[in-house]
RNA sequence: UCCUCCUUAGCUCAGUUGGUUAGAGCACCUGACUGUUAAUCAGGGUGUCCUAGGUUCAAGUCCUAGAGGAGGAGCCA
């Protein structure tokens, strides 16, 4: 007999069929005549309700029915009697596939803390919470997937070892086969990466897009969508060790191009979530309604579809770095000192607390900056006429800041090279970089979105490492 | 890396100015209940108060150090 999920079971009103489920326990109560058993397997976060006659034979299997033991239940499909569900299996006969000792068992029907998932990543994913996440997670993966290919986007996949240091977001991973008890030296006492595996020092990529851009220069239109690793000691709820990344690059496009894919994207993919994922997001949006009932009234976010729908209506506003500064420089909390750091004037680098005046108080959605001072944004930026300034744009949102950073790329191969000289980043790395702008050199442009950040704002999650599976952070890898 | 806070039962947490026997809800065990919805009702406490020192007649409570966790900042996606 063929094991029916629950997802289509539930749906189902086809009365009087036998019908085989298979699934974990996540409640058993009932009487002295009948038991009922909430069934999840996972399909969908709604549970079928087992019903049972007590007798003899059932009562001693249903002693080891415990939340969390996994059952093979054949049963007949029924019109429930109860109020809670409009179908429930009447069970002829259980199986128990396994146990789950409930004095070992450490998740039980009841709201643990989140922390406390953390630290049992092995079975978090049995919680109503984090099997939402996860097909939220599968849905948005998904649906990135087909916004790039039904718009002609090619998938690249980026290479994860990279022999590039000049990548230039961030501390890298150290990739090696050397013996570390006993690494080999050169005469001037310096690692003789010659002896390793690859020849010469190799780390975990912290970003695709050089490699993109190579391919955005013969497909046009590409993205990456792969992990991505910084070894930044880095103790925040948006930052991880270990994260996804997606990074579309295209040719014969600027920075408003850039913008309006971001744009269309981040909405697109919000759509999606509300077509396909409506009763996860319901879960989560009663939850984080749920946790926020301790906050003050004016602390509270809005509600998580209400807010989904709030940034898919309106368009972001979009304003260059200077008039960002204007706004800030005469804002209250600046002349009041208010901020932990003053804005001063042009040049100053914006911070997590101004980033956030500007989309949740001033604009009260997303915001895209651009044209940022050259010397806070990376070397490979377009540089503007004014010699100041970079075609930079940033995404902005609430609450969790930065989520999308990208630019038009400098395609003019002098203005490229001056620029990596001036960083003093070394040319004999980025020689193939170099190139692309000597061949047939066309104006260009992409952008980063961080998955997980993406996930945080979608389910209204508050820490980054409840988005993940298994997050790595820097003294966290037991999973 | 810096700053702040937290660590008490399996879980979530309370524990007053230091005071005698360590508290609640849930879980679990026993029983009741003719269909429950995190079932309900009655009974049962299952504890290295994170660890190691110290102050004190007396430490869950105060002090020092360490471990683990969380939040904020920086770096950024």
């Amino acid at each position: 007999m063929r094991r029916t999920e629950i997802k289509s079971l539930l749906q189902s009103r086809d009365y009087g069929n036998e019908v085989l489920v298979q699934g974990w326990v996540r409640t058993k109560r009932g009487s002295k005549n009948v038991s009922f058993i909430a069934l999840n397997d996972g399909s969908t976060i709604n549970n079928v309700q087992i019903v049972v006659d007590v007798d003899d034979n059932s009562a001693a299997i249903l002693e080891k029915v415990n939340t969390g033991a996994a059952l093979s239940v054949v049963g007949e499909l029924v019109e429930s009697a109860g109020s809670g569900q409009k179908v429930e299996v009447h069970a002829k006969n259980i199986e128990v596939l396994g146990i789950a000792n409930p004095d070992e068992y450490p998740l039980q029907p009841k709201k643990h803390s989140l922390e406390f998932l953390r630290e049992k990543a092995h079975l978090r994913y049995r919680t109503s919470t984090f099997g939402a996440i996860a097909r939220i997670r599968h849905n948005m993966n998904f649906a990135i997937h087909k916004f790039f290919h039904d718009r002609g986007f090619f998938n690249i996949h980026s290479p994860i070892i990279t022999g590039s240091d000049a990548e230039g977001a961030g501390e890298m991973f150290q990739v090696t086969t050397l013996n570390l008890k006993d690494i080999p030296k050169t005469y001037d006492g310096q690692v003789d990466f010659r002896q390793d595996f690859f020849g010469k020092a190799a780390n975990l990529t912290v970003s695709g897009q050089l490699e993109a851009e190579l391919a955005a220069l013969a497909l046009s239109k590409v993205y990456t969508f792969g992990p991505t690793f910084r070894a930044e000691n880095s103790n925040t709820v948006r930052h991880l060790a270990e994260f996804w990344m997606i990074e579309p690059e295209f040719a014969f496009g600027d920075i408003t191009d850039d913008m309006n894919l971001a744009e269309d994207m981040l909405k697109y993919v919000i759509g999606y979530a509300l077509e396909y994922c409506m009763e996860d997001l319901s879960f989560l949006s009663n939850r984080q309604a749920e946790e926020e009932k301790s906050k003050k009234t004016d602390e509270r976010s809005m509600e998580l579809i209400e807010k989904l729908r709030f940034v898919l209506d309106k368009p972001f506003e979009r304003l260059t770095y200077t008039e960002a500064i204007d706004i800030l420089m005469n804002s209250k909390p600046n002349k009041k000192k208010k901020f932990q750091f003053v804005i001063e004037g042009w040049g100053a680098d914006l911070q997590s607390e101004h980033e956030r005046y500007l989309v949740e108080k001033h604009f009260q959605k997303p915001v895209i900056l651009t044209d940022y001072p050259s010397n806070i944004k990376a070397f490979y930026m377009k540089q503007n006429d004014d010699g100041k300034t970079v075609r930079a744009m940033d995404i902005l949102f609430p609450q969790i800041g930065e989520i999308v950073g990208g630019s038009q790329r400098e395609e003019n191969y002098e203005k490229l090279y001056n620029r990596i000289k001036e960083m003093g980043i070394p040319e004999e790395l980025m020689w193939w970089y170099l190139e692309t702008r000597k061949f047939g050199t066309v104006p260009h442009a992409g952008f980063g979105l961080g998955f997980e950040r993406l996930m945080l704002f979608i389910t209204g999650m508050s820490n980054i490492r409840d988005v993940i599976p298994f997050p790595r952070t820097p003294m966290n890898l037991e999973f």
